[in-house]
DNA sequence: ATGCGCTACCCAATCGTTTGCGCCAATCGT
DNA sequence: ACGATTGGCGCAAACGATTGGGTAGCGCAT
């Protein structure tokens, strides 16, 4: 196609037509109420026909140097070999396209120095603006200044305790503490999977209303020796979910001791460890809530190394509803949340603070879907 | 840090120093060479000292539109939500990272219409190459020309058998059929994960050897009647692990019969139905190999659901050695390959590539970790 | 005095787009 | 018939960095 010489550029296409580059641009990229006056129909035609037999496709350097617009995003994970986070950037990936962005996605494996970095990194890069799916509770890396100067400025008040209320089952949070005010060294950003005390704009699971809708199934079933395998508590999935949970238990005049509460890496050792220190006890739970299903399927593997049967001797619920949840052997009962829509809501969320327009927090309703790992009641080898 | 006058560039520098921009930009950005004699000792302090001050990084717009270099690389998988791939392309990120390069990664569902879009869309961003996680055997979307002219041009041989030999247990393909030739429109690319026949230059698992090694490990068993759930058609990965396996059973003189090799996809509904197929006919195979272990999981709740024991009354054998295998409440028998290695390799060969060096695909070595899901011999139930 | 080679800089073109402004001709209003 | 509009473009200045080519001044040998 292209032939002959070089890559194609307005420049090309003007010079071939004998018309001055400002009108093929124009033509081919201006807005739409301009399109129509920049030339005739003919000449109109004459350059499109041109720049799509050669194949133009705009220089994005060239346009983003010009424009200060790059219509890039940041995107910020602990690690996209959870499955749930993932599932959240497949989101991301799918609504960011579908908007003409483009992402960088890198992970930060939780690590806050490695996050200012990677925040530095592509900020570099020019963004337009960041999504970060690996936010702590304290919001550490959004607003400390980074070695270079950098880093989020949030215009949010200070954080509050670390355990907080969460958003106790509303689906709105408040507006952005800063409204549409600059973010990690002036750049938009928002939050994704997991939320800050600051409140910086975020959308997530409903995770406090998932930890109760837990303990309400427990409940039913009978459950009165209960544990949580609460994940990371610098995580508000965790600690979230946790307190949800810890609050329909109080609400129903049964506090969890603080031991049953553990927290432990989000994957299948941490909560292996976890769970052989909740069971070995003498005083053991009869039912689990682990916080992910990673944690729940290393509580499996620790209840088999045990030999407590899933469902019987021991109730089990995990949190997300992967794909694994169902086809185990015996299924586990998981808290569902629509995670690719969250990933999808970030990115028009983050479209609109860089609009400028006003945001609010968004958290998605989850539920929970009942399988064999809970059992039908309180199982008969409990009490 | 920079308070007043807008975003800090080379030119501001050079104004408040009152020396020419190429002056200050040879000092900070010019090769070590330059560096030197760029300018005298002091001055370079004085520059190096107000760029650090003011907190300069370079306009990368600027430097791509003047170089004609990106440092972007596109990445694409068929999808991030799957854990082996996730993993591979943690590697890649991490080696990428370390290289100055950043990537643009997208999930293309392994449908070709999609690959093109988004080979063409990375394309459009100036991509300095492409690693390609989703390539299908006969290269489809790499040869093709997409909507826009785009497209790889290869200039290798055309694709042989679909179920080729695979690499044979060699850890050195052949070199690229087009050496450092152009591919996508021109763009150097890579394969990772998966090979095409046309030889592409690649980075896998030696995945023909993985399937001999299970093969081997059912033999010594003393399986005889034996499955393969396969995978996709389409995917080197699925189709050379089983040609590796059904090659060395084969050479045992125990060809398997088509029936016993069934294709799905590369999830665990997929297993689930493939092996659901397998096992309910009267001639029930002992022993079951399957391609990955999100298949093996599907697998799994298949033989709960028949009401069979694994490692008992069913041997079970995966592929990739995801930590979930370990946890399972019958581990499973699982074939680990390094993963994150591919990923950092990969890398490396584009880079390689982009430097117009001869590349040679690499296979990487598998070893087998036997679990109980294939029991220690064959089970008493069997025969 | 001339020429040579340094050092330590400066000059200016260039990469490909975008966009406010200006110009010329044709058309319109009166 | 004359000034005002408007359609259809061209002009040129950015955006921020890179880089091949000066050149002024100096020390030094011839």
């Amino acid at each position: 196609m292209a032939g002959d010489g070089g890559p194609v550029t307005l420049r090309g296409i003007a010079e071939q037509l004998g018309l001055h580059v400002s009108t093929v641009s124009r033509v081919l990229n201006g807005p739409s109420g301009e399109q129509a006056r920049a030339a005739s129909g003919e000449t109109a035609r004459r350059i499109r026909e041109l720049a799509d037999e050669l194949g133009y496709r705009p220089n994005p350097h060239a346009t983003s140097l010009r424009t200060r617009r790059s219509n890039l995003v940041g995107v910020l994970f602990p690690r996209l070999s959870e499955i749930v986070v993932a599932t959240i950037y497949e989101g991301v990936e799918e609504e960011a396209t579908l908007r003409g962005l483009s992402t960088f996605v890198t992970n930060t494996h939780d690590d806050p120095t490695i996050q200012r970095e990677r925040i530095a990194m592509v900020l570099g890069r020019r963004v337009d603006g960041l999504i970060i799916g690996d936010a702590h509770l304290d919001g550490a890396a959004l607003t400390d200044p980074g070695p270079g100067g950098e880093g989020l400025r949030s215009t949010g008040p200070g954080g509050k305790s670390l355990r907080g209320t969460g958003p106790g089952g509303k689906s709105l949070r408040g507006t952005s503490p800063g409204g549409t005010g600059p973010g990690l060294g002036g750049a938009p950003f928002v939050l994704v999977n997991r939320r800050t005390d600051a409140g910086h704009p975020a959308v997530t699971c409903d995770d406090h209303l998932g930890g109760r809708l837990v303990a309400e199934h427990f409940l039913a079933l009978g459950h009165r020796q209960v544990a949580v395998i609460a994940g990371e508590p610098f995580a508000s999935t965790g600690t979230d979910r946790t307190s949800g949970f810890v609050d329909r238990y109080r609400e129903a005049g049964l506090p969890l001791p603080t031991h049953r509460v553990r927290h432990c890496p989000f994957d299948t050792t941490g909560g292996h460890r976890a769970a052989v220190d909740l069971l070995s006890g003498s005083d053991r739970p009869t039912a689990i809530f682990a916080v992910n299903d990673l944690a729940a399927i290393g509580t499996i593997g620790a209840a088999r190394d045990l030999g407590l049967r899933l469902g019987e001797d021991l109730a089990l619920a995990g949190f997300n509803d992967t794909p694994l949840a169902a086809e185990l052997p015996v299924p586990l009962t998981s808290v569902h949340s629509p995670m690719a829509e969250q990933g999808r809501r970030a990115v028009r969320l983050l479209l609109r603070r860089i609009a400028g327009e006003p945001v609010a927090s968004e958290a998605l309703r989850p539920d929970l879907v009942v399988r064999a790992s809970t059992g039908t009641a309180i199982g008969p080898s409990l009490l």
